[in-house]
DNA sequence: TATAATAGAACACAAGTAGAACCAATAGGG
DNA sequence: CCCTATTGGTTCTACTTGTGTTCTATTATA
């Protein structure tokens, strides 16, 4: 199914999404025709029957303006990947779980959400049991929170200070210290985009 | 049900929507016509046909007048009465606007979000700029945080503690004192039950 | 030489339109 | 209160146009 497209498949693909985000409707196979500079909407139709196969888009089944993306994943919900405490690896949790996200409190990249075990971000408004949403990134700018794992192992959540030598991780509660490690032994997972709490 | 609209249909939606904010009553099948550019209200009501089977428009049975909008409110979409600072009345937004509150963050009971203005509550992990949901209620419990107006004046956010002779509502900010009031100077607006923040 | 890409024609079906005739609701006059 | 006229929604049928589908043949590209 998932084969890998040719250069002109990618080539519509991108145009597609890139009008998708644009308008309303998707294009007619003739508007798609005079897009791309092409002369013959069947040949365009070879093209889209590819990407349908493929699985980027809609089987379109007679319908006018039919050619639709394939909706990347529900809108408004993220896999809960498990609960996040300083110091010890991310606790998976037993089934697959996911959870109702506000597009507010997520960005247009792929997410995911922690639940916070512990204080070590009480100062950042921070709180034990909270949800948090998390930017899948490997890379961060200074003072931004971030998920990271330390020495393949303990994941932990704090703001990131890189220098050239050296990372530090700043928790957000005055009763702990910063952490300081060599830029090898800290990968970073992802960065905090969102955090949501329920009082009940 | 909710399969997507074709462009006219889309097109025709549109104008209602227009139409529904800016007069008291829908508009007739024939002002609708020369409205879109049409001759003919048998079209018309055939589209219209489709948008009630799409959920969006009320089915009008020979009712005059009777294209009427099927109320929105998502389940999942609260409105965002204005913002909350200690010591101000809420100040409330100029247009109205609605924002996606997951399911887990709110309760079956009515319930609105305000945006929080302020470090009052800074030690419960609630900052500026937060949005906390809230759920209408004149009652609460001892212990619950509330949105409280004073001398049917001034709103504040303020954790609750009721004796028979008064109530008192503290802040969570180290800075500042609690407030003593008699019963009769505090009506509670609602509990707080929810509470979300975007990192960006 | 095989695969990808293109053009063009012929076709089929969905979307949109017009118009007429038919009902249902309301308002006004006896 | 009933009768009737008028307004405005409902239901058809027929027609036009837009747009996706299929095919066959030809040209690039690797």
């Amino acid at each position: 199914m998932n084969r890998s497209l040719t250069r002109r498949q990618q080539e519509i693909y991108d145009f597609l999404s890139r009008h998708n985000d644009e308008f309303e409707h998707p294009p007619t196979l003739d508007e798609l025709c005079s897009a791309l500079g092409l002369s013959s909407k069947g040949s365009l139709h070879k093209q889209i029957q590819a990407l349908v196969d493929a699985g980027l888009v809609e089987p379109m089944n007679n319908q006018r303006r039919g050619v639709r993306l394939v909706r990347e994943e529900d809108d408004s919900t993220l896999p809960v990947l498990g609960y996040i405490a300083a110091g010890k690896p991310i606790e998976a949790i037993e089934q697959r779980e996911t959870i109702q996200v506000p597009s507010l409190l997520r960005t247009n990249k792929p997410c995911f959400v922690l639940q916070v075990r512990g204080d070590s971000m009480i100062e950042e408004g921070i709180l034990d049991g909270d949800h948090i949403i998390v930017e899948q990134r490997d890379q961060a700018r200074n003072g931004e929170i971030v998920v990271a794992l330390i020495d393949g192992s303990d994941a932990t959540l704090k703001r990131i200070e890189q220098t050239p030598g050296e990372v530090i991780l700043h928790p957000a509660n005055s009763a702990m210290s910063p952490l300081h490690f060599s830029p090898d032994q800290v990968s970073i997972q992802g960065v905090l985009v969102g955090q949501m709490r329920s009082y009940h």
